[in-house]
Order: structure tokens, then sequence, then C-alpha cells
DNA sequence: CGGCGCCCTGACAACGTTGTCAGGAAACCG
DNA sequence: CGGTTTCCTGACAACGTTGTCAGGGCGCCG
């Protein structure tokens, strides 16, 4: 009922502690019948190493931690892949928490696991103001920041080119003749929507069209907000209704989708991420990809070149996006 | 460039350690001013309390273990997710690892996690063989298995109802005039697929239908192999060729859509898991439906039970699945 | 004013492991 | 055969924290 320790291993086999280390350690030195002894009382008692006692001692942890806002959101989840898969190379394990977009929830999270020192921290903030971590960077623990930049401290950061990408999407619609486009996304408070907000911005600026305040519904942070949101668009009368959409995340696109096959009259839909059986819908749907994948991959490589030594100034890495035109971004006015 | 620690800040503050360690964890007993003396010292130093060390001392590892399959399938997302809540509530966190279907990785990450105490482990198994754990159980670490029951140990199961939930989703098929009902699943190795088969074949056998085993495709992991196994079936005759499918998994369901996509001929399809869009596509997806959130939450709920002293039997949990009809399911031969 | 009890504080050991060092035995060399 | 090296083993301290216990100072009561 009782865990056997080292102590224990040792005096069954009638060798001292540190012998039994050695041998749990496969260190050299040991003769090969000691060995022998101590495996067998090993496998007699079924020990097993303790390793936080191990972490404690030499300091490292064998672990990195990643704080996420939500694992059931499959950006979030191919990110927590990646990053798994890397430091599964390394033989670390990986610690994840789920903030929910709570800056409170967030702090104590990435505290907690810096309080069980994990070797490195990946962090998709909530919050705003990191300065609560200056003292971790200070002491040298390497935390990268993804999707959203750190805020009042200097750290890693790997980014999507959400300008561009919101851009590029935008500029599609309007290439393809579209004067009233509607943009459906998280409050601008949020880095990535207030980026891709003036994507859209600039993408109507080139394209020499008016932005239209009603059409613009920045505010709405999952699906259901979403359907709402463009049930109310689609409300509008006819000439201020919009004839596009250009949807700021997989959350929002999905709730537009929702609202949109109700409606009689078919509007043109960009989203931003890509998202599974898009090329499925009965309108395939048009997005702006990028690869969540590289993100953890290039964040993972960034902590585990601070913890190799690399001492250079913050870095901040941009994944690119890239439209994939599927039909529906390609809908006439 | 060095972490503090209670021995610092004790004499940055000129007071023993014990009564910094007083002041960090709320305990009575310490005068106001001392109190206050120590906590400018802490924000001074920006200490924060090594929680490897706390772990070590008082056996507690304010922490639980999960092993899934990979976090990238909502279906284990799902889970992550409800798992996690519950972890967050008793103030636990929650250490995740994937091991790919690999028994090996599997057992590497159960021992890792063990070593480093998590306080309890739930696993979704991808071996048969779990005598490893035995002394851990012995021990009196809570360990609940889900989705798939332990091998060659007694210990804690939540379970998907498989076999019912499968015989009904053919049963329906059966019910709108199929006879040539192909099973297109992972190798019934895997507990869930067998289970899923003999379901399958009960159905059959209810329904008066004689199965053909060229329409047992039971082999297939995932999607880039469910589309295969389904085009080799509709590339069989006319008068072989099936009329339906039924889809063990979701990853077997969406490889099978996008094979129907391409067939002039409209099949039936119903698959077990719901997903996202399921009711979105062409053909809105019949499911087989069930709640993986409350699988996690089960089997949560079962492992802090025995960590608050619950010493009763291992308990076998089973979680209903229901069928919902959208279209798929119910189109005629 | 003496004794008792309370409040606050600190010394010390312990959790289970690993790094350092020293020592004994065997082997090897001159 | 003596001295030196090599091999193997063990004693001990340390990682940073918390539980136990003891003790000093002070107020209260008789």
């Amino acid at each position: 009922m009782v865990r056997p320790t080292m102590r224990d291993v040792a005096s069954t086999a009638g060798v001292s502690l540190k012998t039994v280390s050695r041998v749990v350690n496969g260190e050299p030195g040991v003769r090969a019948d000691t060995q022998a002894r101590v495996e067998a009382a090993i496998a007699d008692l079924g020990f097993a190493r303790n390793d936080v006692a191990r972490s404690l001692r030499h300091g490292r942890a064998g672990a990195i931690g990643l704080v996420i806002e939500d694992v059931a959101n499959p950006f979030y989840s191919a990110i927590a892949r990646t990053v798994e898969d890397a430091a599964h190379a390394r033989g670390h394990l990986l610690i994840t928490g789920s903030c929910e977009e709570d800056p409170y929830r967030e702090q104590q999270l990435v505290l907690r696991l810096l309080r069980r020192s994990v070797d490195a921290l990946l962090v998709v903030p909530a919050g705003t103001d990191h300065r609560y971590l200056a003292f971790e960077l200070d002491a040298g623990t390497p935390i990268v920041f993804l999707d959203r930049p750190p805020g009042g401290v200097p750290a890693d950061t790997v980014l999507l080119d959400n300008r561009g990408g919101a851009r590029a999407g935008v500029a599609h619609l309007i290439a393809h003749g579209h004067e009233r486009i509607a943009f459906v996304g998280d409050p601008p408070s949020l880095h990535t929507a207030g980026e891709r907000l003036t994507g859209y911005r600039r993408a109507l600026a080139d394209g020499g069209v008016s932005e239209r305040a009603e059409l613009v519904r920045a505010g709405t942070h999952d699906a259901p907000g979403a359907e709402r949101a463009v049930r109310e668009l689609l409300g509008l009368a006819p000439g201020r209704r919009p004839t596009a959409l250009f949807c700021a995340n997989n959350r929002n696109t999905v709730g537009a989708l929702r609202a949109l096959r109700d409606h009689p009259k078919c509007l043109a839909l960009v989203g931003f991420d890509d998202f599974e059986l898009a090329d499925m819908l009965p309108i395939p749907v048009t997005v702006v990809r990028h690869a969540p994948e590289d993100m953890g991959r290039i964040a993972a490589q960034l902590a585990y070149a601070r913890l190799d030594g690399d001492g250079g100034p913050p870095q901040r890495r941009t994944i690119p996006c890239e439209l994939v035109a599927r039909g529906s971004g390609e809908v006439a006015p």
C-alpha cells in the first residue's frame, strides 16, 4: 500500500542507496552481479523512481507547459499536438491548461506551471499585461507567446500574418465585385481580431470601397454569437444588406454558415482559418488558410533553442496565410 | 538570473525561513507587521514558491494525468476539456499526453506520469495488457480507464455503449430497407471497434440479414484509409455493391463522405460519433451520438471519489448512445 | 510578585533523489 | 614485491519546502 523508495530497494538488495541510484539511471561503474541483484529487488518491490524528488535535486523538470484558450477548439488542439511532438522528441512531458479567454485564469495557470518548474512555457495569452512575468523572464525561463503578443515585457512571439491574411480575403471578395462586405469577428480588443479588422479596412481602402459601420460586427466570440450577428445583417433592408461576409475566425465562420443556411439569397463568404469539411459543404467554403501546426512547431523550436543556451534578443516570427478558393468566396453579388 | 527561495526571502525580511513559509501558505500565528515585512520581501525579490519541493515534502502532487490517443481528435479533446474542468474545480493541474495508438508509448507515458506523482490517472489505453500497473493500483493510486477496458487488472472503467449504439445504427438502416450494409471501421482488435462490429452483426441477425464478408472493412484507422476502403466498396459490381454504410467512428465517417462525394449514386450512411457540421453537409449525416464530455466527467468523478477515500470494488460505467436521424441514414436502397 | 498560559518565532528533521568525494580491493606496472 | 592505477562501492550533503517541537516574551490571574 506504500510506494517503495531507493532506500527500500537498497536494503532488499543489500547495497547502498547510491548504488541503486546508479542502476536506475544506467550510470557506469556497477559490477554485473550487483546490478542484477538490484534489478531483481526493483522488480520484486515494483519500484519506480520518484521524478518529483529527481526534479528537485537537479533543477530540471523534464516537462514544458502550454497554456491555450480551449483544447476543444481545433486551432488550439493542432498547436497542442505539434508542441507535444516536439516535447516528446526531447523526452519531455507536456502540461497543458486552458484559460478560456480569462486573463485571471491565464495568470493563475501560468504561475502554477512556473511554480511546478516547467522548463519552458508556451502561452496563448488571454490578457494584455504580462509584466507579472518579468521576474521569470529575468530568471531565464524560456517563455514563448503564440498567436498574440505579450504586453509590457519582451519575449519570443509567434504570430499569424493576421493583417495580410484578412486583407487578402477581403480583397478577393472585392475582386469578385462585392462592395457591401460585412466583417464578423471577435472584439478588436483581442489582438488577432483587431489585426484582422485592420486588414479588412486596408483591403476596403485599397479597393476604394468605403466602410459602412453597420456592417462591422466585431464583438461576437463564439459560433452562436456569430449566428445571431449574421441574422441581424440579413435582416437589413436589401439596399443595405451585405452581399458578402468576411468571418474573422473558424468559430465565427461556423456560426455564419448556420445563419446563411436558412436564407434564400446566397451570400459570398470568406473565412479566416481553415476547418475540417470546409470543402464538403454544399457550397465549399473559401478560406484564408494557415498552418497552426507550424505555429506550435516554431514556438517549441524557439523555446528549446533558449533552453539550449540561445541568449539572443527576443524574436518575432510570422506564419504566412494563403487564400484557398473553394466556391463560397467566388459567389457574385 | 536565479530564482529566489524562502531562505532568501527570510534573510531579506530578517525572519526565519519557517515564518516565510507560514506567510506564503496563509498559516495563522504571524504578527501583522512581520507578515507585512515578509510580503514586502516577497514582492521585492519576485519570490514564487517551488511546488516541486512542496510536492515532495507532503506527498500530494496537485495534478492529475490524462493519457489519450490524440488531442487533435475532437472526441478526445472533448474528454480532455471536461477532465480539465473537473481538475480545475479541485485546484488541480491537468497533465496530458497522447500515445498515438502505440501501446509502448502508452506505457511510457503512463509510467512517466506516475513517476511524477500525479495524484490520479485517467487513461484511454492503446495496449491490451495493463499488468504493469498492478503495483501502482496496489499502492492506491486511482487509475480510471476510459473508452476501452483495462487488460489483466481490475480498475474503474467508463465505456460507451458501443454494441448497443452500433446495433441501433445498423437496425435503422435495415428498417429503411437496406440489406447490403457495409461496415467501415478500425481493426476489431481495438476494443471499441470490436464491440461495434459485434453490434453490427447483432443488428443483421435481428433483421434476418446475412452477413457478407466482402462488405466488412474492419482495418482502416484513419480518414484516408476509410476513403480508400469505401472506394473499393463502390467499385464492386452493382449487385454486390453496398446500398448503405455503417461507419464505426468519426474518422471513418469523414473518409467515407469524401469517397461518396464523387460517386453518382447516393448511398445511405450512418456514422458512429457525432461531429461538427454533420448537420450542414449536403445530405445531413445521421449519426449514433453520445456525450464524450460525460465520459470525461464521470471518469474524473470516479478518480476523485477514490482520492477522497472510496475503497469500494472497481466500477464500470456505461455512457448511452442515441440515434440522431438527419437524412443520410434515411436514404432508400 | 510569582506562576501559568498564550502568542509568536525559529531550529531541526524529513520528503526521495543525485552530485561529490573518499576509501577499499583488485589489478597492473616497474 | 611495493607502489600506483583502476574499479567498484558507500557516506554524506544538498535541492526547497513543510511538520514538529521547543523556547522566549508577554499578559493575566491569583
